[in-house]
DNA sequence: GGCAATTACTTTAAGCTTAAAATATATCCC
DNA sequence: GGGATATATTTTAAGCTTAAAGTAATTGCC
């Protein structure tokens, strides 16, 4: 009925609610986590209802829209941070859609270029007008102010994240 | 050169580069996306390597690690924020792994009343204990007074988002 | 009592996602 | 040149997730 380990350092660790070590942390996990979640459901359900289609399939056509030449699957899957299986059904799905053009790249037999058709430049063009929109409407209850204060706060806490998730990715 | 506003009706509004009018909103959404993924696949990743588990059936564990009395699968999927069939799979996933345990409710022969077993109990604390070390991992370059700014600014944005996505499902 | 509406849950179909294994090609080095 | 190694992609198996349709039981109301 000692506690935890050893111990050895910093007082800190008050005693009466011993559990709560780290709790502010946990709570702002938590609610970073549902202030993401709320908002990306509801673009989900937008782009859905409205355009019939996915975040998965918008975010790989945003990445082809801003490269018109075209690029190859591993690249867009590293930009995308998604695994390779992933990239190849979304894309063959979007080909089905005729929204994407696949063809062999000229100097790589293994590698297949992709791109965005006529038609899937413009389907997303419409689809980010809008989507935009919808993004600044719900962020409209924060003054300039605050969106400038949580983008540098943010960018501190991905800072922070970063360093303990590349740590273990070296391996 | 001015831009925006006025201009109501645009047929397609040509001119070239027309400047990202919420250009603001879309960086924020973009870092709070990918801060909260970064974050997410980190512990996804780690539940699975440690524990060969998984978020889902941490965050129901929890749920229920909350109430001993157990609770039915509606309420469950309530609380979780997912839909009904998500919580049937998974409680059964559970269930398989003989950390859940389902017993029909003596008052409603149409509801399942779900609790942790002993060993799901053992099991979620060893875990969640992991967990929360994980979190202070993340936040560890974080000053206490930027957690707090971070919590007040998120619970502004998740306020605005909310009245937004409220407003759409009333229907 | 009896029937309509509601509620609790499950099933289905579709898509997203990943890790790991498999395939095919390219590159490096002797 | 030829074999080892690395790279680009696809396939597979498993699990997560949802919306919509289906089943069963309960509740409300006449």
């Amino acid at each position: 009925m000692d506690d935890t380990a050893a111990m050895p350092l910093d007082a800190e660790t008050k005693v009466s609610e011993r559990p709560a070590d780290h709790e502010a942390e946990l709570r702002l996990w938590l609610r970073l986590f549902t202030c993401t979640t709320l908002i990306e459901g509801e673009i989900r359900r937008r782009l859905r209802e409205q355009f019939d289609s996915t975040l998965p399939r918008f975010d790989l056509m945003a990445q082809l829209d801003k490269a018109p030449a075209g690029m190859n699957l591993g690249e867009l899957s590293q930009r995308m941070m998604v695994s390779n299986g992933n990239v190849t059904g979304l894309a063959e799905r979007l080909v089905t859609q005729g929204l994407l053009e696949r063809r062999p790249s000229p100097t790589d037999r293994r590698a297949q270029l992709v791109s965005l058709t006529a038609e899937g430049r413009r389907a997303f063009r419409a689809m980010a007008r809008t989507h935009e929109g919808w993004i600044a409407e719900m962020f409209a209850g924060l003054k300039p102010g605050e969106i400038e204060s949580l983008m540098q706060l943010l960018a501190r806490a991905k800072a922070s994240a970063r360093k303990v998730a590349a740590a273990g990715e070296s391996k």
